[in-house]
DNA sequence: CAGACATCGTTGCGTTTGAAATCAGGCCGG
DNA sequence: CCGGCCTGATTTCAAACGCAACGATGTCTG
């Protein structure tokens, strides 16, 4: 079998290329990495989050969501505070700064893909949206026949 | 704008958990790092390959293959020889204790991407398909008018 | 109320990774 | 044949990661 022809290789070096795109922009760029960013776009939407609703959010792990905190802590553009009511968690901020940042980052990142999959045929454009909402349905059908989560983090 | 629902985070997210479940196969059970993976099915199809096919045919770096192909050596399971013709390169070829593994490796592995995208319904299947062609399609196009590789390298 | 047990976040440590430097071989003009 | 210059492979170095251990906090049960 060649490899090129084989599917799963085809997803996930497509899907790869795809994400370099982007982290080209927000990392070569902006200097972030792909844990910030995924933590910088939480907190702008969300303004404030405690860590547990975060770690509902994304597919990121303690240890990712820690080491990124701190980094995005010691550039300013986020905020990290004990939780008064269970002071095992943590309280993130975005700050004024993350805000300005992340807005115009992520104007460039939004464009570079729009960019791409403008490019795509709209009827391809379509078959992809589903099939990949497809495929997150079916990995979470066999590998957890109830819970019903894909498993989740990205770009 | 919430991060579950851009369209970037979620391909990366789905990609990943997809290709995670064929890791936890050949990385898990089988104690290959995912270049090592794509280097024995590259060579398995090929026989024997040198440095500069074998760069066509992935996405790996050289870095990438360099180490891979040490440990992969080491293991047994490929050979590497300096090319005669010209010594910069290497002359790549699988050892039969190599395709004895990646028998059955690649049996496990194809069996479980068919046990997940079978849990896909045929039509979202396709969409699936057509949708990363035209994708990998516009992402060539976008990065490069004209060469026409996408990226490439995967499980 | 005390101790066992669970939950978080952080830290340490060995490994992996990526980018740049280095090494080795080949090519070409003089 | 000799010196630059190119290409490919490997090594090096620092950053990032994964995992397991730890410390701090909360909870539950007797």
């Amino acid at each position: 079998m060649k490899l090129e022809a084989f599917f799963p290789y085809r997803i996930a070096v497509t899907a790869e290329a795809f994400s370099r795109q982007l982290v080209a922009v927000y990392g070569r760029t902006h200097g972030l990495t792909r844990e910030e960013w995924r933590l910088l776009f939480l907190l702008e939407d969300a303004g404030k989050l405690d860590s547990l609703q975060l770690a509902q959010r994304t597919s990121l792990d303690k240890v990712q969501v820690s080491r990124a905190a701190t980094r995005l802590e010691a550039k300013g553009l986020i905020t990290r505070a004990v939780l008064g009511s269970d002071r095992r968690l943590r309280d993130y901020r975005i700050t004024p700064a993350g805000e300005a940042l992340f807005a115009r980052v992520f104007a460039e990142v939004e464009a570079r893909a729009k960019e791409i999959l403008d490019a795509m045929p709209p009827h391809d454009r379509e078959a992809l949206t589903r099939g990949i909402a497809a495929l997150d349905r079916a990995i979470a059908a066999v590998t957890d026949p109830e819970t019903g989560h894909g498993t989740s983090a990205a770009d």
